[in-house]
DNA sequence: GTTAAGTCGAACACCGATGTTCAAGTTAGG
DNA sequence: CCTAACTTGAACATCGGTGTTCGACTTAAC
């Protein structure tokens, strides 16, 4: 058995590590497709029995931190992957179809965390992903390209609310896939767009 | 006791009337303070025995449906009083801040009714309320003072989701009720700005 | 080949809130 | 005042997933 209680895969037999990434696979398809899968359910399909899952995560929280971890994780490394040195609205663009990608794919999941784990271990989560999103909306203010009269976190928020508010519509049946993408950076854009009034420029005479 | 489905208070003797609003009134204040309450908690909140909860709302789900469905009603009221026949932006404003009002009160409740409601029966919950937003979102379109890039039901979407994010950072302890209805209007306002390119204008010569 | 690490299935205790039943007591309403 | 409607607390059945324990078996690792 394994009394370790993380999922650091070192000093582990070889079989050992195997069922641990098979059990996390496992945990994201299911828990992706029904927030409320039961622990037998995603031991059956990781092809292991359920006490051994119970050897690698002690209790189903802990199970679903881990998966929930392990994709925004992914998330991190898809957005560094980004370049995001250009123009801000262009990188923005590029940024939000990255993070669309995972977003639309494992929503379910984001349903199975909130249930599960307590918000700020959510938030915890996103900390790093969502970084890359406020250093590049912090450049754009600072260049003037992004609206200066609300603070960066704010346009984080509503970076990330809108994209799951997409997400949502597709499952209500309200928006096609297809379309998610190009109306976010629109809406966005448009939201991000600095006020005709009183905010100084740099860029203008 | 009460056999009879729903909250209908017609035909009910007095003191039970009396005793169903108790109940609903109850299950609002302690559902917005945790959405976990117990049916026990609400019923000894409202000064009532369990049993006699049980007489009047089946489950647990009828009666957070019930409250739920209270607040929106009232939400829907709020929402019929404003006056939507001026300027749309200026209408948007005012909108904003009556569905405010309510959001940021109750936004535990929808936590509660999220666990407890399927996402159409809340979705059908909050039609009534929304149809004030679509209609004047859509009469902006048509006048070309909001975009018409976007289909209405995405606006509408928008709309809901940025209240609610905000809720969320209150929460989150990122930012203080007081600032929110403003760059709540202000995100909104631009997000719904027509973009400066193509689509075709009325208003300019 | 030896050993410790890991796996397996079955069986179990647990849990806490939900929802029900009962018989006795109140209260509204005519 | 009489009756039916209503309330009440206590006690109970239930329920399904969770998490644990067991002894026997397999497999990785050296």
């Amino acid at each position: 058995m394994a009394t370790t209680p993380a999922g650091d895969t070192r000093g582990r037999r070889a079989d050992a590590r195997r069922n641990i990434t098979a059990i996390l696979d496992a945990a994201l398809t299911c828990l992706s497709r029904d927030p409320d899968v039961s622990i037998g359910e995603i031991a059956k399909a990781a092809g292991v029995g359920r006490v051994t899952l119970y050897g690698h995560f002690a209790s189903r929280a802990e199970l679903v931190d881990a998966a929930f971890a392990r994709i925004l994780q992914q998330a991190d490394q898809a957005l560094a992957a980004v370049d995001t040195s250009g123009d801000p609205r262009h990188a923005l663009t590029d940024l939000i179809a990255s993070s669309w990608r995972i977003v639309a794919r494992f929503r379910a999941l984001l349903v199975a965390a909130e249930r599960e784990l307590a918000a700020e271990r959510i938030r915890a989560h996103h900390d790093q992903a969502l970084r890359h999103i406020r250093t590049l909306l912090a450049r754009g203010q600072r260049d003037g390209v992004f609206r200066n009269d609300l603070p960066t976190s704010w346009l984080v928020a509503v970076f990330y609310s809108t994209l799951h508010s997409a997400a949502d519509e597709i499952t209500a049946g309200r928006l096609r896939e297809h379309d998610a993408p190009q109306m976010i950076t629109a809406t966005l854009l448009s939201a991000y767009t600095p006020p005709p009034d009183s905010p100084p420029r740099t860029t203008s005479a």
